[in-house]
DNA sequence: CGCCAGGGGAGCT
DNA sequence: AGCTCCCCTGGC
């Protein structure tokens, strides 16, 4: 178990930001989050932060993902003085990261997002990992196991098959998916957005799209290589730059962001102000308008339906 | 049952 | 750049 004091970092903010579909709340103050073929149970409490896994594990993969060492007070501090929504944006998730994600998962879950919403975009990738995943067991090593059986009340989206705690399944590789019939994901509740998913994996195993490169390209030329994909469009394309190749200046125009700039920024976005993290401004910014004003309203409750 | 919205995109002009 | 049409699921 690692135990660390991070400042401006809010799990709860993260995970109900929209940018990663695969961290969940567990209980108060408890989540996790699944990453690739990782497990990790984290805690929080304030400034507080524990890891439960070793130290090895923490800084050679969870420090960089949860972007540990990024100066936010920075951003933070860039804002316009006079800006009072953005302040207002930024005080209310001021414990906002962006996560450095990877690539194929981000191509999928966002290729996936589009004209959707996030409680079936969390389906989505849960069905898509528990088909074509690996199971792996859940590593206990580092944590309590202390059974208390209730079920998690509130967000609880517990697949039908009754959630084991000693499981969880690794987000399938491209070669999991490059094989099936472009309908195939329609099973996992996709839609139509099944054939992008499937064309995205042929892609990457073909050669066409090579991750590996797109990597190392800048903003403007990655994202150039993400448009060529069946189904990426300029809004995915630029989620897929900010989450998934930690381009700060990537500045994603979903329709909320559109709606507050219409309300709050009517003669344009202050660009050249947040020139090189943009992303990161963007972020307050869509985090506010989704969760700041409707906070109280908790009663949102998933309908299990029953098959 | 119809209608509409959900962090758009493709294919045109 | 702007417009139409389109895709699928779930909620009302």
């Amino acid at each position: 178990m690692v135990e660390k004091e991070i400042k401006h970092f809010n799990l709860e903010q993260i995970c109900d930001s929209g940018q990663c579909f695969r961290m969940k709340k567990m209980q108060d103050n408890v989540y996790v989050v699944l990453a690739k073929d990782r497990y990790i149970k984290i805690e929080q409490e304030g400034d507080r932060t524990r890891f439960y896994c070793s130290e090895e594990e923490f800084l050679g993969f969870w420090k960089e993902y949860f972007d540990v060492d990024n100066d936010y007070a920075a951003y933070m501090a860039a804002a316009n003085p006079n800006d009072r929504y953005l302040n207002r944006a930024i005080a209310f998730g001021s414990g906002m990261r962006i996560l450095r994600q990877d690539l194929w998962e981000m191509i999928v879950s966002f290729l996936i997002s589009q004209q959707n919403n996030i409680v079936r975009i969390r389906r989505c990738i849960e069905n898509i990992c528990e088909r074509y995943g690996e199971q792996r067991a859940v590593p206990g090593d580092f944590g309590h196991p202390t059974a208390n059986g209730e079920a998690a009340d509130g967000g609880s989206f517990t697949s039908e098959s009754g959630d084991d705690d000693t499981y969880y399944y690794t987000f399938p590789e491209p070669e999991a998916l490059c094989g099936l019939p472009e309908d195939a994901l329609m099973e996992c509740n996709l839609g139509y957005r099944s054939k992008y998913v499937v064309r995205a994996a042929r892609s990457v195993v073909n050669g066409e799209f090579d991750p590996e490169a797109v990597s190392a390209m800048s903003y403007r030329k990655a994202k150039e290589e993400l448009l060529k994909l069946f189904g990426v469009g300029e809004k995915v394309a630029d989620c897929i730059c900010l989450f998934g190749l930690h381009h700060l200046q990537a500045f994603p125009m979903d329709t909320h962001i559109k709606q507050a700039m219409a309300q709050h920024y009517k003669r344009g976005f202050p660009n050249r102000r947040y020139r090189g993290f943009q992303g990161v401004i963007q972020q307050y910014i869509f985090y506010y308008e989704l969760c700041g004003k409707k906070k109280s309203r908790v009663s949102e409750r998933t309908q299990k339906a029953g098959r």
